[in-house]
DNA sequence: CGAGTGGTTGAAATCCGTCAAGAATAGTGG
DNA sequence: CCACTATTCTTGACGGATTTCAACCACTCG
């Protein structure tokens, strides 16, 4: 779990420094390395194939990270929110692009170099990446599941639970989706019109209501989290019970 | 990358000891704190919820690492093959299981505890944990593409690829599928059906050729790897222009 | 106001999953 | 070594969930 906030002390002063850290995350006892940069909307914070030379984390704003081939079809791999790292890669290149996806998007700038040498000599740090590390496996292996195995409408209904988790701030029930329909559709890996019917699908069964195009409220909150199978479509894809088992 | 390799030295004899570890590993360095342990076909390895005690290295056999849902549905999230580690995971219980695939499967375990506290001291070993960690990330998130953005015969023909990749000891064209047709299908999202149409497609189109059940040689490479809309189907599933970019 | 973009909806096409039945293979025990 | 069986694999027919193609609406912004 991340350390408890601190308010990090410069020349020995008491005044805390702009990154100070409100909620409390991983790698804060570097956070004096890192510098803070800003983005506007679309725009790349780091693209594939270019020399990994940071690790990132989102202050405020959001971003998608892709994947893309060379036909053009993409994949976001990692919806990136406040709080969340991202730029880590095995090679000395990132295998990905990141953009933002809001006007504004705050991010912090840990130049990895300098992470790395101070992780030799401090195994909390190391501790810490390596947990970063492990939750982004976790991360990504369960949308394999997602992507993989559920239908469109259960995609969607999770992704706005999901949403309504992360971004919780108020009633929780009230969800601001971060992305277009389009980031939605390449995330969930289904067409930006399956998104819409979905979106539909779920407010006329009563499950949702929009109190704007990106605003969503949850009105049946425990209908959603059972989509599968049951209230929706009886279809479950490719369950093959194989024998006694 | 690895460290070059070694022989464990025991007792101060000359002898080298079972886990002589031919091809250069990570985590060589703690070898000697890993048990070795046998495991016959779909035996479990380590089961979802159950205490992760122990991280794991393939050293002979295979295995698949399951992700299910409580209604049934499986996705297979990595295959795994010898010189593969698995059972990392950010909480204290993984969330997955893993499976062997071939009967005698052979598995390092290391413990976890006694790792983690060697890394405290070993910034090496930390290094390399990170970096087995960063690889599993870029793997699975190469896999979510796959599995979101591929048409099945795309799919199959890649994972024909990745096997004679990943397999290659002999002339690289002639693959031994580790796997039965149920957990490809498994593993690319896909069902049995389904993989086994794809592979008769590729067959009747001369790609490859079958030498049995599950040993298939590849006839025409090139063209395998440029499947997508060139050799294939005309269809790239929602790949929309998005206007002038 | 018109252009540009995001979002929704409809109709048609299609890929793929399901269901079903065989064929091929592997495993077992006599 | 050969039935005999269980399992894997293949193939066909069919239906359905999604994609594609297309049109339209809403909103923003110059």
């Amino acid at each position: 779990m991340p350390p408890s906030p601190c308010s990090l002390q410069v020349n020995g002063a008491a005044n805390t420094v702009q990154i100070a850290s409100n909620p409390p995350h991983y790698l804060q006892g570097v956070d004096s390395l890192a510098s803070i940069k800003r983005y506007g909307c679309d725009q790349e914070i780091c693209g594939e194939a270019c020399p990994a030379v940071y690790w990132f984390r989102v202050i405020s704003g959001g971003a998608r990270q892709c994947i893309t081939r060379a036909d053009g079809r993409r994949q976001i791999v990692e919806l990136l929110l406040p709080g969340d790292f991202f730029g880590f890669c095995a090679r000395n290149e990132y295998d990905f692009s990141v953009e933002a996806v809001a006007e504004g998007t705050r991010i912090a700038c840990y130049p990895r170099q300098r992470i790395e040498a101070t992780a030799e000599r401090d195994p909390a740090l190391a501790r810490e990446l390596r947990m970063l590390a492990f939750e982004a496996i976790s991360r990504s292996q369960a949308q394999l599941l997602i992507v993989g195995r559920l239908t469109a409408t259960e995609k969607v209904g999770g992704f706005l639970l999901a949403m309504s988790g992360r971004l919780s701030v108020g009633p929780a029930d009230v969800v601001a989706l971060p992305i277009s329909r389009y980031d939605i559709a390449d995330y969930l890996a289904i067409s930006v019109e399956t998104v819409s019917r979905s979106l539909t699908e779920l407010r006329r069964r009563g499950l949702i209501a929009f109190t704007g195009t990106r605003r969503v409220r949850i009105i049946d909150r425990h209908s959603l989290e059972d989509l599968h199978g049951l209230s929706m479509q009886r279809r479950v894809p490719s369950f093959k019970p194989r024998f006694a088992a």
